[in-house]
DNA sequence: GATTCGGGTTAACCTAGATCAATTTTTAAA
DNA sequence: TTTAAAAATTGATCTAGGTTAACCCGAATC
């Protein structure tokens, strides 16, 4: 159950077998049914999740109640409210998923000492969030660059996987345009 | 001359005498005045740069030609092409001084040795990464929430040191909006 | 087999903000 | 102090994409 998390973190860094099974050890499985909440707004995000099967989504709610679309997930991603994660503030992201999900959750309460005992961790961890930073530079780019026929293809040519898998009114809630302008901008592909 | 950045990462992270010493002697002093580059596209980028004193913008032009400004950076931001920088490859942006700046340049070839002797510049490298992608991700959900005259407000109440100093076209292109309509907006206020 | 429901499409109309083209103000240089 | 260059403003016009509202379709559910 474990060996798929164990392959993602060895794309970065080499542990040896004791510390492979301490990492386990410190895993928390978790199930989520599709439409289920894995975090609330308002309430203490203490887990980041590493998703084993399934698709989820991270939205936040404006005072005018509209949804927007921060990050989906599949397999081999990280989710969580990270902003809350690390600065121990409540959540202000609702994350739900699309469908039923199998995540392995990893306390920060657990993840701190872990880090001092084996740096390696703090080396994965880092060049995670590097990469995440890097995503969101290149969103910010392609926001302020591209108009949205532009912004859907390029959304497509970078999460196949993605666009294939979650209904357009999603899609076009993540890229920022509204569902009918999707549909024509498809119309019109 | 060494204080500042001293007194900086000591926010994040308790330092020794003789570590503080170790990390000044890895520091490289690099001044451009205003209009020069400090980084260009297509060039490695070697070092990630630590303002002392001045301001500075990270731009990327794209295939039209334009302009759009990701980043600016006064005293106490860091600055480089981190993509470029991570990942070892040519940088895709121009990073040009405002004003006459006076920066600390650390190598990456440097760096990484420095976390395995010193894992403490890990975690404080990995802090400042994880504020920058919150920082980020603020600006994507500013993006797709907020229409251009709530941007510009949060922008003046999130940097009011930057709109202060900067010219108000650049900061109209930094919001993806056309100098014109700032000035609309402006006038509105 | 009829019916709800989630998702997608279409058409008519509207608006925020872009674009274009001057003009004015500010700053810097000569 | 004059001139030139950089930055900001204004007005007229245009357009990408939003909004509203209806309709369609396939897959569950009754």
């Amino acid at each position: 159950m474990y060996q798929q998390i164990t392959a993602h973190i060895q794309r970065d860094i080499n542990l040896n077998p004791s510390e492979i099974e301490e990492f386990h050890s410190l895993l928390m499985e978790k199930k989520v049914s599709a439409k289920e909440f894995l975090i609330e707004p308002g309430k203490e995000v203490l887990y980041e999740y590493y998703v084993v099967k399934g698709c989820l989504k991270a939205y936040y709610l404006d005072k005018k109640g509209n949804k927007h679309i921060l990050q989906f997930a599949v397999e081999d991603w990280w989710i969580s409210d990270f902003e809350a994660f690390f600065k121990g503030e409540p959540s202000s992201l609702h994350i739900e998923a699309i469908e039923d999900s199998y995540l392995l959750g990893i306390k920060k309460e657990i993840l701190e000492p872990l880090y001092e005992r084996i740096p390696k961790f703090e080396r994965f961890f880092r060049i995670k969030t590097t990469n995440a930073f890097v995503a969101l530079r290149s969103r910010i780019l392609s926001s302020l660059q591209l108009d949205a026929r532009e912004r859907y293809l390029d959304f497509c040519a970078t999460y196949p996987s993605i666009e294939k898998r979650v209904p357009n009114y999603h899609i076009a809630n993540y890229l920022g345009i509204a569902p009918e302008s999707l549909s024509r901008i498809r119309k019109s592909l």
